[in-house]
DNA sequence: AATGAATGAGGATTCATTCAT
DNA sequence: GATGAATGAATCCTCATTCAT
């Protein structure tokens, strides 16, 4: 067993342990044992790498955050104009790998800490504020001024089909997530009327 | 101070207390003593009136959904069209009385709860199934087929609307919430272009 | 309802109940709240009549002592010569009123009781010295100065049997611990082999 | 002080805290707490080693249960007759290391445990058939077909003595309940008139 | 690096008991 | 006489966190 080089492999394990237990206890009422426990270490060493609890929490959310954006960026790679952009959104953000039940989770109850916890808060923030910019920064050219109540709505219905997608009463899959808000999104595309009424 | 006849306005309080109680912490980490305390009365009188602490949970949880009905129904009365209808259930949805912090934060709460406790779950399906149900409903005359798939996208609106009310970082009134879900319903309203193909 | 009068009902509906508590809960933890509804009333009121609840227990002790009392002068009224009476006793011991599974049960317990109050101690010793008494005044006309060995011989033997039966591993019935314990008494009265060589 | 390898001595510091603790009280009502004081540690470690406070009980017990079933093994081993094997029972049974007051009270409450907690039943039992098992064994060459009966008044006058004993009203010291016992056995073991008139 | 040992603080729950009506 | 209302005190148990090794 190798004793050095492994703080790295053993806050990945604990990250990745932190989202699967979430995931299945659908709740943040997990113990830093059973975290520990499913990472394959002493909770003890779990506190020598993370210092508390919430620095878990923490550094799973950022996990997400960060496999959320590398999708995203991903995505937009290739796309040339901007509603190929909005597409890329709404793609990654309801891509297979990350719309599984254990992130899914995971997202709903960070929603919860980021009521408790100002640094959770400012995690999300940075999330939310990266994925309106982008939204209107793509959808400014299609709609104008109202790119800002558009970017409104299609966030809304991505938070809104996770949430779903979390509790599992109506069964969402990720195709009919994507499916869904594509259509919204070129509903709300379109000028309206008063604006067409130019024409 | 009247000595009969308590039951009622001790589980009242204690309802209310909790609702303010997981509004205010943002989180269902809340001890049944703080909620008892909260109203003004000792925790062991809150066992003795509720028995365990899930069972003031749900009670809370009923009460929220009880009034969300009520206004539902309410809104829905004067409704004479499925338009009109539709609507209501938006408006109801961000009623004032219903669209405040500490409710807001009860919900997203009880979306957590839901995924622990098999009574909590089937509460908020008894909700869920009505909510769809009355979309579908109202959807059907005007859109076909495609009232599920509408449905699915207001449902996700409200929801998508209410967890970013919780988290505030956009901050989403209540008039912006009515007025971005009507919106959206009136986009998604008209005919599909192969419908349209047809004339 | 009469209003009047009820003090010795109550009291003896509460000592009822309460043996018939602790037979089926094979414990003493029970509370006094079991106690009253199992008596038909409020636990108030079984504080207002006996005042604490080790009281209503040494009422229950009492009432199993003298309804034992009761059973061994009946059986002893008819007995003439001493090993009669001797056996009298030992056939009120196993009386089938007395050793019924909720009275054994509540004879344990109150064994323990007895450990603990010194009330259940003076109680239960009164029970042991007449006991004792009894047999050692029947026995000395048969055995002489062996009648204290025989007397504890027999008491134990009685203890014995109900505690086999209170835990019910070895299924033990009244007419077999009357025989057996019969069967003891007649092995052990005849003169010791140092007396018999005299002859 | 040693830091490793505690969990055996924590845990028999506890097993012996509680039968102290048990013996001392005279009942099962002991907290963790004070056995865990007793035992000198928090009450935490006790959960810790145990999980659960009727698991602690169930240790005590089960050790007792081996302490008296060593004394048992070592009493018979030089026992090379029937009689004397009879004999090693009882002496064991009342062996003054086994037969000191706390032990003692400790066999009373967990008779009461053993009508509550079917794990404590199943611990008690084994016991109970083990007992009555060597019993009839060794009293088969002696009486024949008058086994089994005197083998449940044998069984019936150890647990007479130890009730005895735990209450402590009649003062049974090991020597007296060893001496009345062999007394009993020698008294039934003869044959009957009626196999007796045969000569 | 890693862990078993250890605990303090806290929380749900129970219950005997009191009191106003 | 009778009870629902009310609570303080106690108890089991959990858990994040620290420490010695």
């Amino acid at each position: 067993m190798p004793k050095v080089g492994m703080e790295p492999l053993r806050r990945a394990a604990l990250v990745d342990a932190t989202i699967d237990c979430i995931g299945k206890a659908g709740s943040l009422d997990v113990t830093v044992s059973e975290i520990a426990k499913a990472a394959g270490m002493s909770s003890a060493l779990a506190h020598h790498y993370f210092g508390a609890k919430d620095q878990i929490f923490l550094a799973a959310m950022r996990h997400i955050l960060f496999g959320f954006g590398q999708v995203v960026r991903a995505q937009r790679a290739g796309a040339n104009t901007p509603r190929a952009r909005l597409e890329s959104i709404l793609r990654a953000s309801f891509d297979t790998e990350q719309f599984r039940a254990p992130i899914i989770s995971a997202w709903l109850n960070f929603y919860v800490q980021a009521q408790l916890s100002p640094d959770a808060a400012r995690l999300l923030a940075v999330y939310q504020r990266r994925l309106r910019s982008n939204l209107i920064h793509d959808l400014r050219p299609l709609v104008g001024v109202r790119a800002v109540d558009c970017a409104q709505i299609l966030a809304a219905l991505i938070d809104g089909f996770y949430i779903r997608a979390a509790i599992g009463t109506t069964p969402v899959n990720p195709q009919d997530a994507v499916r869904l808000s594509l259509l919204t999104l070129d509903r709300i595309l379109p000028p309206q009327e008063s604006e067409t009424s130019i024409c």
